[in-house]
DNA sequence: TAAAGTTGTCGAAACGCTTCAATTCGGAGG
DNA sequence: CCTCCGAATTGAAGCGTTTCGACAACTTTA
């Protein structure tokens, strides 16, 4: 391995000096620097990460705890991983994956080790066991989601309970009086995951509030279920002209579902998703935006100013965006 | 922080004795031993990692390249990342990501700091710029896919070429004589991937061997696309009652879109799939298993082998397995 | 009983970097 | 001409581990 003595040596000039010439904190004459950094280049020289972290107390690296369980939409996640990397190394950070079944344990050993400078944690539920451990721990951490008090930590997400809201206006706009929603698996509910109780929340609140009736249903992510979730819910509902879908993975199979009950969309059933804007652009539906890549690279954002001291705030809610597509219609009028 | 010194004088030792006693490279009396862990559980002490790492030089990290561009289906990735980090937590070590964009850039930033002792590089292409790179490194590597020539390599992959076969030999049995093939996105072929033209090969290889007449086609991932592709496989190929799929996302469109033709499933044509099981479980399809756990798994192992200086072979090839489901039936022979 | 192991423990030297205090060296100010 | 100052550079002391050689205290073996 080529050290900095190595540069210093064929460079001609002190260690301290490479040093300075890196970091930049002190001021170094031009023709030193030029010659150092040659010496640099020529030895193919890496400072020694390890060595670094040793004398600086910094690791230059953030733990990202992904959630893999039941129920998250894979594809979604990922998004916020490249969004959050990537926003990461425009800052010269590295990433270190934790997966969320370490748990507690898992983040109290990267943090004891000093692996890491600071956390990013998704996918946190309501009442999460890791929070108060996130709270107590020595270096900061932004969690990607929102548990049931935000006091003293600092949290990214998007305004759910608006999303659920500006759903339910758009369709009402249109004149939709009776609508549907189809939300995620049953799992996720049983796990009181704030984001999608929220949304039901928001959906359920807007539409009381503009005096619309409507019925909500879990869907599971196969075809079978979701063409259940969608017959109960006109078998409920049989005046239903719109539906809200909150499922990802649900979504490839509501428009075949109301097709296979006799539905056309939007004509007979508008319908509006709640998912990344990719898919929803795909599908050709009227959605509001799920920004994974703007709530990761947000988070990372957050965190690096943590990192360097900033003060921030406790809770960031993003305002959610709705794009009108070809599932949703003004609501035909029958004789 | 807590260091080894203050464990030490807790205990009453010296601090090279509380190392022995964590690394266990030399005998300790019980009654030191059990002094020093109790200090240990006291005093709450981890090692740090950067200090261990210089001293060591060994990281005690992975780094793990994954791909994120257009055409990989991120469920499956998202597969083998639990798999490849459960695994090498078991082994004591950690994971840093690097995604692909980074290219041998970022591979070789990381490897000279010596931030990791190894790479698990995935979605590798036939002919990849990484590879040389790769065979100089100072640190090991395993590569999840098959470039060209793997001499001097650590390799691990199905065996794709005898999955497309194994697909033909299924449906020929059942007495099929015309089959489709519905392939990934047609960037995924531009881009020279192994595991696609290989299976693609088998295929090919196999109905040439049972005189059988196969058609491919590419298929992108909408439900238009899948459409499209299956009309024009029917079209060209009018007697076909067979279709092998090679593709995640479009997976869930194909028995729409043949319905949508007036084809049944499996009556007029039988579906085989090469996919993980557990989506091919949730749509009874018959399937050649794409074993994505097992894959990460076995490449960490190997890596881990590596790392403690053993052999291992270039190329480890997991043989095929299907898996007979609803969506396969012997062909039904007309009057 | 002396010599030759064993076993358990310790002190000190690395590992490669940063950073503080000290030093040198021109040039400006008196 | 001497002093003082700022800019550029250096030497050495850490950062927290591991590990090697040394050593004391026993236990065998001769």
């Amino acid at each position: 391995m080529v050290t900095i003595a190595d540069v210093a040596r064929h460079a001609g000039v002190a260690p301290s000096t490479v040093s300075y010439v890196l970091t930049g904190k002190r001021s170094i004459s031009p023709q030193t620097r030029t010659k150092v950094r040659e010496s640099i280049r020529l030895l193919g020289y890496h400072p020694h990460a390890g060595a670094r972290a040793l004398a600086t107390s910094r690791a230059n690296v953030v733990a990202l705890v992904l959630p893999l369980r039941p129920g998250v939409h894979l594809p979604v996640v990922m998004r916020f991983v490249t969004a959050a990397v990537t926003t990461a190394r425009r800052h010269d950070m590295d990433v270190l994956l934790v997966t969320a079944d370490q748990g507690a344990q898992g983040l109290r050993r990267v943090a004891g080790s000093a692996q890491v400078d600071g956390f990013l944690v998704m996918d946190v539920e309501l009442d999460d066991d890791r929070v108060p451990l996130l709270r107590q721990m020595a270096q900061p951490s932004v969690l990607i989601g929102r548990p049931a008090a935000v006091k003293g930590l600092t949290c990214v997400d998007l305004d759910f309970e608006s999303a659920g809201a500006r759903c339910v206006d758009h369709l009402a706009d249109l004149g939709h009086r009776y609508i549907g929603f189809l939300g995620a698996p049953s799992v996720v509910y049983q796990r009181n995951t704030g984001y999608a109780q929220r949304t039901m929340a928001g959906f359920g609140a807007a539409a009381m509030r503009r005096g619309i009736a409507s019925t909500a249903l879990p869907a599971e992510d196969d075809y079978e279920s979701v063409l259940a979730s969608v017959r109960s819910l006109l078998r409920t509902q049989p005046a239903m002209t719109a539906l809200v879908v909150h499922n990802e993975a649900a979504l490839g199979w509501v428009a075949g579902s109301l097709r296979a009950l006799g539905r056309r969309v939007p004509d007979d059933v508008a319908v509006v998703a709640i998912c990344p804007d990719e898919l929803a652009e795909q599908m050709q539906l009227t959605s509001v935006q799920l920004p994974a890549e703007e709530l990761g690279r947000q988070a990372m954002e957050l965190l690096v100013a943590r990192l360097n001291g900033h003060p921030t705030a406790p809770l960031t809610l993003l305002p959610p965006k709705l794009a009108g597509r070809a599932s949703t219609a003004p609501r035909l009028r029958r004789a």
